[in-house]
DNA sequence: TTGTAAGCGTTATCAC
DNA sequence: GTGATAACGCTTACAA
């Protein structure tokens, strides 16, 4: 027999039910050993029978403890990036015994700031961030009551907490030199508007480009394509004209496999290097390098930093300067097979995580 | 001049800092017309200073409300499938001003049962449930004191939920006529182990290749495959065999592209058919039709059953009978066009959710 | 217009 | 061993 319905008991209830007091049930329930083994029983049965569960809301209340929430806000969680990093976030929490709260902000730095609000309101512990833009005043620890922030994937500005940052500068550099080294000269620069990654991408590429002393087209670079289909009417456009681009550095897959849909267009023979390793990458039929790593890292190492603080703040050992993790990136090369066909299994040269259960589709 | 760290402000310090009693404060903030226009600056003054908020937890402790939070389980967060399902969900929730606490299961009933145990006892409003297995008991309403619960993706057994599914026999069906409809009788059945939904998917497959009256060959049905790599190997084994499949129809992609390996390994001129869009699918080279569907749109679903649910509760208006909301699927044909190039363009004919930002890669 | 008292569900402290 | 009392931060009800 169990509660019928309604609001979730109380421990007076339970306290009632059992004929003992609200204090004798709490001790029972934190296994206290004053309290004698028949009562004990009495009691757990009690609890048992109305499906009662401690009211934790009121419990860290009175505890004067925050939440034991962690507050998690990315940009876009449908993107696997995010949705990965997400999972490290929550692997690490829980192995805490800590809950995440998950929001997602579309990039709108108006809802972040009305978001990380409301979870201070909340009484989070901590929280991670992707932020969305440059105004980051509301992430810092004064208009937080010193409630930690971490942010990851992007870097703070102008505001002094810990992040969490991918290679990206370094990973375009490397992907960039294989296209040079396969000797390609006229390199087209694809990437989504510029939000601080791709801006790091371009950097990498153009530190390259100069590096080897090729006067780079200005033509070629195009930071506006947000999507495939977007990606695909640029590189067309790129590849029609004179002298056109033989390769093609992309900030993301997307892009990249806009490219490649333009380079299958026209006859000619296209490389390609991108970041972001993706399913069928080795099948494309052409030169591809993709610059790999762990979104998941991401989140864990954000979540680390965050706990890490959180500890130090319950010691008063508060103090320590804000720390920036880069994480490295790996590039992979999938050769030119004729027709998509032999060399390079699945997974093979990939990095561990490639491997991973995280392809698309449904269970 | 902001707060110096520590923790949060609280009212009792705002009234303090301004000069009056705790009421007055909480009145000021709450834009109570009776306190003096006066007053209410000099606390509002104080609050800013002071960078106080109100303390959500403590406020909805008195209010006898529960916590403003729903639950999400899911059992996968690096599929793809579950972060667009969850960001359906704080869509929702986010309009309602609701928070979401998210729980990954790793499709363990064990945690599962831990988990859901855990949020009752945070008092969420409500969850919405991926369930990892067929014990289901801890999701039932008596057990969790009348907090309601809404199945996503999966049914409920033996339990009086409300839930939002996919049509898997449907599509399945859909796809599998499209199959025979060019011609194909000997098709091969690719899924991972069974969990509900690949085992709808083979019913679908089945009551299809049964109504057209063709004897299916057992070996043809191959329910192992997690990963692209298993999913590769069993495609070919099944096309080494004498008369092997001329077709496959696969529960997910990443069975679709094991088989796609596979074929592109043979001579053989394979048709393929499968659950979930993917990215490159009309450049395979090869006859390719897509159940496609809206992950997303589950997750706004079961968070419109739920916040309905939590509304009848505060209505008591209890007692409408569990609900069941099966989501449409649609399929896309993808051609057999030569080497992938021309016809339809990306996402030209697929649905509308194909075109939206949920491809790959970070921003 | 403002302040006081009581209580939401829990626990620390002190009494019995 | 067990129970009364006060308090966590806030708000409703009532008094001033």
């Amino acid at each position: 027999m169990s509660a019928s319905e309604g609001s979730p008991p109380t421990m007076r209830e339970v306290a009632a039910h059992a004929g003992v007091s609200v204090m004798t049930v709490s001790r029972a329930l934190h296994d206290d050993p004053r309290v004698s083994p028949r009562t004990r029983a009495r009691v757990l049965a009690a609890a048992e029978e109305l499906s009662y569960r401690r009211n934790e809301l009121a419990r860290s209340l009175r505890l004067g403890r925050p939440s034991g929430m962690l507050g998690l806000v990315v940009t876009n969680l449908a993107n696997p990036f995010y949705s990965q990093l997400a999972l490290g976030v929550e692997t690490l929490a829980a192995a805490r015994g800590m809950k995440v709260v998950l929001s997602n902000t579309g990039d709108d730095v108006e809802r972040e700031r009305q978001i990380v609000s409301d979870l201070a309101a909340w009484r989070v512990e901590g929280m991670i961030v992707v932020p969305a833009g440059r105004d980051q005043s509301h992430l810092d620890s004064p208009q937080l009551n010193g409630i930690p922030v971490v942010l990851a994937a992007r870097p703070p500005a102008d505001i002094a907490v810990d992040c969490v940052l991918l290679d990206d500068y370094g990973g375009a550099k490397e992907a960039t030199a294989r296209l040079l080294a396969s000797g390609h000269q006229r390199i087209g620069f694809l990437s989504p508007p510029a939000v601080w990654n791709s801006a790091e991408r371009l950097r990498g590429f153009r530190s390259v480009m100069e590096a080897a002393g090729i006067d780079l087209d200005e033509r070629f670079v195009r930071c506006e394509q947000r999507d495939v289909t977007a990606a695909e009417r640029t590189a067309q456009e790129l590849l029609a004209l004179t002298n056109s681009p033989s390769a093609f550095f992309c900030a993301n897959s997307r892009n990249a496999i806009g490219a490649y849909r333009a380079a299958r267009g026209t006859n000619q023979d296209i490389a390609l290097s991108c970041f972001d390793d993706f399913e069928l990458a080795d099948m494309l039929g052409l030169s591809l390098s993709v610059v790999s790593y762990d979104p998941a890292a991401i989140g864990r190492e954000s979540a680390r930093l965050l706990l890490s603080r959180i500890d130090a703040a319950s010691n008063s050992k508060d103090g320590l300067p804000p720390r920036r993790i880069v994480l490295p990136t790996t590039v992979v090369d999938y050769g030119p097979e004729a027709d998509g066909r032999k060399g390079c299994p699945a997974g093979a040269s990939a990095p561990s995580w490639r491997r991973s259960a995280t392809r698309p589709g449904t269970p």
